[in-house]
DNA sequence: TATGAATGAGGTTTCATTCAT
DNA sequence: TATGAATGAAACCTCATTCAT
């Protein structure tokens, strides 16, 4: 390997500390409270250095909500593409949820804040772009499935974007409100069987017998 | 009525207004930028009033938020005395939801930044106790009726904790998602329509046959 | 005075305190190595304090500037005003100038510092604007005694704008020259003499014979 | 030619690629906006190679001055130690004056920048003596020609060191003063003729009759 | 000698909160 | 009770300079 390559390298793997720092740090913290310091610190660096990787710190809460949507339009796709029925498709699309759930909820859930107001109006029209694309990868992935299912006569004659957007809402809605929930009763963690149980009765209210 | 009365009367009135500024403020800014000067100048008052009726900012928003839990209980459990059908109730409880986006769709989103995360953290515990009980009360009445529609047989054999869980997320996911489409698209409001069928199916995916 | 008045006025004197502190440091240091906690300092306040009465470090230093610039305006029009000979008028154009500079020496260089370069490229549109109208009102003053000193056939057939330029530079040039030497020799300020001499040299060589 | 000559000259040629992109990025931005990078990059370096052949960035700028002035005592010495007339030496100066101008107007600028206020004060003795001197050589020669004049019976009797302020002080009024009239009007640059009319009208003034 | 990643002090600015009137 | 001017802590970010390689 040389020289250039390992420089190369050893850049991002710096950068995927102070990225993963950052995950840490806005994850307990949220954005708002979270500082720059702090991730500097998580990360083992002053502050100037992030500062040598990212623009700044919306730049870096962005980096994480960006790579999180894509991950999701990937292993989506990846679903769609199976030779496997509708109904098992969805089946799985959950699967994908709960995998990412499990994977970092806290990013998720900064996620969500992300889409929602306040947020989404100060980003650059290049990053809006990326979160739109990928939005409307996975988005549009599984409105293709639900009209396939409609096509075949299995399912129920909704208007597909409306089912995928309830498939997509059901999982925003558990991830904030049943982590809220845990967050309240300290009870263990429902995420994974409450959306479990939602996609099957969505799955059966979508069929038409 | 004494002078004791009127002037206890007269707080409580000045205690809404400020109440009103801050909800209006917090609703179209958010809570990190919204700031004090800004729901001072919306009441009509000074910043230093404010402190005589309330802690401090956040004691503002957290009261908007339990009033919202609160509004919702008080809803919830008015359908639930209803005499009316399981199924019937549950799509009142969806008209609920609609009523309350209705009125104020930002401070909806607000209460669930509210409830995950970045803000539940930091509450004191007396607050934390208010919205457990409001929260455990809207919800223990949906799951009431989602236990009675099991016991009469109406309703496949979930667990209602979850079933419930399952409609309130619903509500939570598609105003969340739906409302951050509409930023993104600049498409006009789906969440009313979205949210009736996402019921619909949710209700028809519940029933035994 | 009703109170309305004294407020008026009592913010208008904490403004002046400031600017008079802002000159004050501006002056020993210049713009970019004053700090606007040393002008705090100086103006006895707090660095939060200027905020409330200036947008940022940039408008406190323009605003001395443009102060400077419209008060030789005013100065320079008043002596076109006056009824005496062209010959006359230009003397007293060189009075305005000594007295503008023995009434603030530094701030003036800061002017002429403003003025080219650097700082003029990022004025907002409004402010370039002023000193626009300022220096033109006062440059055309000028002009138009020159202008009048030709026609009456007093002085030699120059561009009577360029010979407007050469008043002009001939003050900013002496300011910053002569102050400089001062600064490096540590002699006596030579300023007012240099510039009565300038004055009187070039008012010879405008005449015709 | 022995290593260490060689070792001495290749130092010597990399300093002088250092100042040469140095003045560029000056010139372009101006000392406080230049920064250490962009004048590393310039010159192909890393910024730590610059401070291996430099203090810092002051030095960097003030060196940049003093060959400036050191550039224009030679040229002016030349001046006077020709075969011509005091009145036709003045007007050679102009051109020495136009001709740097012409070579670089903008690290001229930056020249009186250093030389006033800001910057001048934070300089180490040994480089203040060194403007000192080369300041001192220029306007002595220029005043040694005006001394001349006069005692030739050509000149008004002002004090020679006077006039020679009196044309440095043109020469940087002009360029100052035209130069920002140009930034701010978007008209084309009549600094050269300006400073020639203004020499022109000087000398005029200067004769005796 | 050359690098360039890392540093961290220091600057500007914001804003929740206080307190003299 | 009401004011609102003043506070000052704390945030983000820049960049001249250093130092291990």
């Amino acid at each position: 390997m040389g020289i250039y390559e390992r420089k190369k390298r050893e850049k991002k793997r710096r950068k995927t500390e102070i990225l993963n720092a950052a995950r840490k740090v806005f994850s307990s913290k949220g954005f708002n409270s979270a500082t720059v310091e702090e991730i500097a610190l998580e990360a083992e660096l002053s502050p100037g250095t992030l500062y040598l990787y990212f623009k700044n710190k919306e730049e870096l809460h962005t980096i994480l909500s960006i790579e999180i949507l894509k991950y999701l339009a990937d292993k989506i796709q990846k679903v769609v593409s199976q030779n496997i029925s509708v109904e098992e498709k969805i089946e799985k699309f959950c699967n994908v949820f709960v995998e990412l759930y499990e994977y970092d909820s806290n990013i998720l859930i900064n996620l969500f804040h992300l889409q929602s107001g306040e947020t989404l109006k100060n980003l650059s029209p290049e990053v809006l772009q990326q979160i739109k694309t990928y939005s409307i990868m996975a988005h549009g992935a599984m409105v293709d499935v639900v009209k396939k299912g409609i096509d075949q006569g299995i399912f129920i004659d909704e208007h597909p974007v409306a089912v995928a957007d309830i498939l997509w809402s059901s999982y925003a809605g558990v991830v904030l409100w049943v982590d809220s929930k845990r967050l309240l009763d300290d009870q263990k963690n429902f995420v994974k069987s409450t959306l479990k149980t939602t996609f099957k009765i969505i799955i059966k209210g979508l069929k038409k017998e």
